[in-house]
RNA sequence: GUGGAUGUAGUUCAGCUGGUUAGAGCGCCAGGUUGUGGCCCUGGAGGCCGUGGGUUCGAGUCCCACCAUUCACCCCA
């Protein structure tokens, strides 16, 4: 029995989570200001929705994917990403019935079969967004500009944004014959893998790292070239939509994506920073995803962004995340009547909203104000049996040292203008 | 999936060319205070030296395999 954690997961233990906690509370705020609203759907679908949905050729379906046939003899798969789910639920509620658009965000674990390194596990978390119902330009800025707000708020510095267009299907066979015809004479020098994508999808010969391909691809033509008018119309207000918004991008033209859906915007935040991974945040508009998957034909747009990718680049540009504070109080009791009398109190005082810590391991007195000073306590009150006898307790300021005596009958008052 | 590095107390790490009871800092517990934390002092608990095999009179140390971690690549968030 192996009592370690499965290859590539993690524990988030006691002492981190603030840090999830408080990215969390930023992405909460910052959904909120652009008007998107959360959906939670299932940790696993139909093992065809993923096939469908994210494209049989990709790396991420044809070799990553957390497959299993349950005991109903299906084939179930945990989502390797974030979007075919909430198509999925958008399709099955009929939420194409509302007004559109419609904005949702999720925060979600994604499971892939990957060899784990920093900032790639094979369970890791996202927090993404989509947005169904709008062909226009404008949601896909806007869901960029929610992800820049939302990271540069968190402190963020030296993000770029890396933009580009894929087409639809109407140019996108053009450009797919222009490349094609322009490797054609050139596959003896592309690696085994870009042969194999030549036929499938050539487009993500693009970006291939080999120095082989590389270099064939230095002078190969771009996309952008070849865009159909509605397209190109597209990919120009969107580029005026951001800078409206002040951000300045790049377009790089061999941002492809690994995920089949998308259609004309595609982009990536990445983190310039040498100590940290390069992308935390990627997305684009799909859209003919939704019609693929069995609804109507609807556009859509959104984003997928790393959680421990982005708190690893916030602690490797030294972002401090305030730790939270410790209990209000904390009651220190000598002797087994102070103790039983304690309980009481430490329940009472908690339902007045104070949050009180006791000790539960029958410390000595000075092993318990060395408890209290490690849980951070604010205040200690002291109960023995001369308190118990005169109805006056003493409160010591655990940061200035300095204690204070107090009557028991209205201790709770008294701790409230304390803490105010 | 490919290539490199590393596995010793809870944790970070020492342990020289194989040699007798495997060490330190931090953390934890207790004592130095008869009813008071942080600092200081003293003591204590806690290790199948990743797992299995091999070489040897003898292995934490050398060899092999496996497992795990980690870095780069592929790919992605």
């Amino acid at each position: 029995m192996a009592i370690n954690a499965p290859r590539g997961t993690k524990d988030v233990l006691p002492d981190e989570v603030y840090k999830w906690q408080y990215v969390e509370s930023f992405i909460r705020r910052w959904t909120a200001l652009f008007g998107y609203k959360e959906i939670r759907t299932p940790v696993f679908e139909h093992t065809e929705l993923f096939q469908r949905g994210v494209g049989d050729t990709t790396d991420i379906v044809q070799k990553e994917m957390y497959t299993f046939v349950d005991k109903g003899n299906r084939s179930i798969t945990l989502k390797p990403e974030g979007t075919a789910g909430v198509v999925r639920a958008y399709i099955e509620h009929k939420l194409y019935a509302e007004a559109q658009p419609i904005k949702l965000y999720y925060l979600s674990p994604i499971f892939r079969y990957e060899r784990p390194q920093a900032g790639r596990l094979r369970e890791h978390h996202q927090f993404g967004v989509e947005a169904f119902g709008s062909y226009g330009p404008s949601i896909d800025a806007e869901i960029v500009d929610l992800a820049m707000s939302l990271l540069n708020n968190l402190g963020l510095k030296g993000l770029e944004i890396h933009i580009n267009s894929i087409g639809c299907k109407q140019c996108r066979p053009v450009y797919h014959k222009v490349l094609m015809d322009y490797l054609a004479d050139r596959l003896d020098r592309l690696c085994d893998t870009c042969r194999s994508r030549y036929d499938k999808n050539p487009l993500r010969i693009l970006d291939c790292k080999e120095k082989g391909c590389q270099a064939v691809l230095t002078d190969a033509p771009d996309i952008v070239d070849y865009l159909c008018d509605d397209c190109k119309k597209h990919f120009d207000s969107f580029q005026d939509y951001l800078s409206a918004m002040g951000y300045k991008y790049e377009i790089d033209p061999r941002i492809v994506r690994g995920l089949d859906y998308y259609t004309r915007t595609v982009f990536e935040i990445l983190s310039t920073d040498e100590r940290s991974p390069g992308t935390i945040c990627g997305g684009g508009r799909y859209d003919d995803l939704v019609e693929q998957c069995g609804g109507p034909s609807i556009p859509g747009a959104g984003f997928g962004m790393g959680l421990e990718r982005l708190l690893l680049c916030m602690d490797s540009q030294g972002i401090i995340i305030p730790v939270p504070k410790g209990p209000d109080l904390f009651i220190a009791a000598v002797g087994e009547q102070a103790y039983h009398y304690s309980i009481g109190l430490a329940s009472m005082l908690r339902k007045r909203d104070i949050s009180v810590e006791i000790d539960h391991v029958a410390r000595s007195l000075k092993g318990q104000f060395k408890y209290a000073d490690k849980l951070k306590a604010q205040y200690v009150l002291v109960i023995g049996s001369d308190e118990m006898a005169s109805g006056h307790v003493s409160c010591k300021n655990m940061s200035t040292g300095q204690e204070q005596r107090m009557e028991l009958d209205n201790i709770a008052e008294r701790l409230h203008s304390l803490l105010h």
